[in-house]
DNA sequence: TTGCTATTTATCCAATTGTATAATTATGTG
DNA sequence: CACATAATTATACAATTGGATAAATAGCAA
């Protein structure tokens, strides 16, 4: 264990630092997040952080991997479910739509992110599309087009266009969750809004969700 | 005319700075906008913005009273379409979805501002919600709930959750517009993309357009 | 012309920023 | 113990920031 001391706790620090650094970056962007900002969100010195970290920028990178690989862990659809989605399966593509309305819920600040970045071109923007979002919405693109050639899907118009509707669905009131509390008075948050809003997105994609099958998420993951 | 081409000028310089600031908040948020940036975007000193607009703060106010009036101006709902609307005239209702799919293509910024501010409760979140959302919203939540009691909606769950599903699936695709450019080469601003956007949603959420009436947006204003 | 006012630019300043380097502390090994 | 190395803090610095004030320019009325 002796040896082990030092590099776990120098592990929990560059994990504890990447989650205060999603964090701060979904706050302000890219632009206006600062180290030290990060750095005093964990009360550590923002001298830290650039020994772990080379430059913000990198921190950056290194944040995003963090969300995508747990954007990956925790809603990516694995074969089997793909398969029987594409043979018609729609309960299985309810618990996938579930299990991403959970996770949109969970953190917010991965739609504030991309859009955040998606303002113009730019490098950062580059790097997350080409390493994580292009495979998933070329995939993506392909399960929309056979549901909708199985008519599982009724829809007129580009399967592109749909993507961005079924995600933008999920996401937006969990993006917007501070404007509805003001607005509305409605905690976007709670556990009852959060199934609500599941259930919601499901009967307005796939029509009211069967009696007999109550909606059981296989796989949420945390 | 010789007491207008002074004031003129400074009007059209006022209303210069509020679009550029415009373009910078949405460009970057509240804190990584600088005023030295909105001015080199027009070509005048920072100084200038100063002269006008009193803090970079209350230049966002400005900035964001221009962009929920020229809404307002272009999207609202009259009395009498709202009224008929309740009365199941779903037309009407497909003609509000479509002006406010091309509101979201022409201002992707609108957006993306919003959802910059709902990072947290703040005083600028507030300030916008009190004098513009809030209203909007409670008249939109009882047009819902109207719909959905007339059997126009079939949805299950809270209304509030089907404004954030409706307006998210109108916004995404414009807010992520580069996203969907590196990820998939498509271009959500050509005017093919964006009629193809209105298209969809319409007929997510009310069915496929109907055959006999072409849609024609009579709200469509720019 | 001479004033007068509005518009615009030019500087200045303290605070904050990312980055860099030195100093300090903790930990494990001999 | 001493010594080496990793973890962490402290400090320094040039660049940029919002804000403030002074200076300059332009238009217009007399």
């Amino acid at each position: 264990m002796a040896a082990n001391t030092k590099t776990r706790d120098a592990e929990r620090t560059r994990a504890e630092i990447l989650q205060a650094a999603l964090e701060e970056f979904a706050a302000h962007g890219f632009g206006a997040s600062t180290i030290r900002g990060i750095a005093s969100r964990i009360d550590v010195s923002h001298g830290l952080i650039r020994h772990y970290y080379k430059s913000k920028e990198s921190l950056w990178f290194a944040a995003v991997d963090f969300l995508f690989e747990r954007l990956r862990q925790q809603v990516q659809m694995t074969y089997e479910d793909r398969k029987a989605i594409e043979k018609g399966d729609m309960d299985i593509f309810r618990d996938w739509l579930r299990s991403y309305v959970y996770y949109c819920a969970r953190h917010p600040e991965h739609a504030r992110i991309m859009i955040q970045e998606s303002v113009s071109p730019n490098d950062r923007l580059k790097y997350v599309v080409r390493e994580y979002v292009q495979q998933a919405h070329e995939d993506t693109l392909s399960l929309i087009d056979r549901m909708r050639a199985n008519g599982d899907i009724v829809a007129t118009g580009s399967s592109v266009s749909l993507i961005y509707i079924i995600t933008g669905a999920c996401q937006n009131i969990f993006a917007l969750a501070a404007e509805a509390d003001y607005s509305l008075g409605y905690d976007a948050l709670t556990p009852e809004a959060i199934e609500n809003h599941a259930e919601m997105v499901i009967s307005v994609f796939c029509g009211a969700p069967m009696k007999d099958s109550p909606p059981v998420s296989t796989r949420e993951k945390t």
